[in-house]
DNA sequence: TATATTTAAGATAAAATTGTCTTAAAACTT
DNA sequence: AAGTTTTAAGACAATTTTATCTTAAATATA
């Protein structure tokens, strides 16, 4: 798995609040129910986006989250970088610690260039490009069903 | 990280050993020294390789394992697919069951591209390019050392 | 044949990730 | 103000991954 469970379940949450509006607060109870997570460990995962500040909260009834930005201004990396850290985007295959172009391992050369394609089309991506390629040709984003909105 | 730690502990052996003469096994408890890895930890991770038949070994004094193959001849993909899984080389970001050009994820298109070009290149890529690229420009596959041989 | 060496295999332990549960704090409703 | 709803936070548990340890089996060597 290229990506953690969590940072899955992050990606899968931002880019179905991108694809409804963004007046009002969502509950992540609803959220947990219509993408099939568990409500308690997305509760979490949706509280680290909100600590990176892509997510702003709300309590109490009526309560839950938004996008703090448009999913247009919201980019994958962004989701990514919150939950799983930059390694994905940085970090050289072998894992040795501080391989870069000063100190490169035998697979930096080869790798570098498939990683800094992962990282423009993540850069490049929004949030709301997914939700409209989702609803455009009616997607899943839920293990079962389809795309979800509204 | 894009591969686990027993798939880059396998890579960084499996470089190691097309870096050196197919003559002769290599004991796993030298391996494991001059590469800085756990050496009950790295005889399993060579059991699997073992298993998939891209490395033999033998018992005993003089024992050890060697390339089934020229290292000209294993790829990366082989030993990533052996430790790992095909999942990195077939599977969409969001990780939904079955998701592909039938039963596509928002995401699919989008990492669609890259995904092949990671196939393709780890699937082109050989032990031996690893190897010969280290060698040349003397590339550490150790983490505070060097490229080992020899 | 006896002994030493080395991989194989499986039990066990430690650490990280994933998932659940409980309580607290905040905000709305009446 | 009281009660309800919802996120926040942290304890706890289960699972997976990583790592260690012990014993068995095979092989070479003396």
């Amino acid at each position: 798995m290229i990506f953690s469970k969590s940072c899955v379940y992050g990606l899968r949450a931002m880019i179905y609040l991108a694809s409804i509006s963004r007046e009002g607060y969502v509950s992540i109870k609803g959220l947990s129910e219509k993408l099939d997570i568990s409500f308690h460990f997305l509760t979490k995962i949706l509280q680290e986006l909100t600590g990176a500040d892509l997510l702003e909260s709300m309590k109490g009834p009526k309560g839950g989250v938004r996008l703090t930005k448009s999913g247009r201004c919201i980019t994958l990396k962004e989701v990514v970088e919150a939950i799983d850290g930059p390694a994905i985007f940085t970090e050289c295959v072998l894992g040795l610690p501080g391989c870069g172009s000063e100190k490169p391992c035998p697979m930096h050369d080869m790798w570098e260039g498939t990683r800094d394609e992962i990282n423009e089309i993540f850069t490049t991506t929004s949030l709301q490009d997914m939700s409209k390629e989702g609803k455009a040709k009616d997607l899943r984003i839920t293990p079962d069903g389809k795309f979800v909105w509204g």
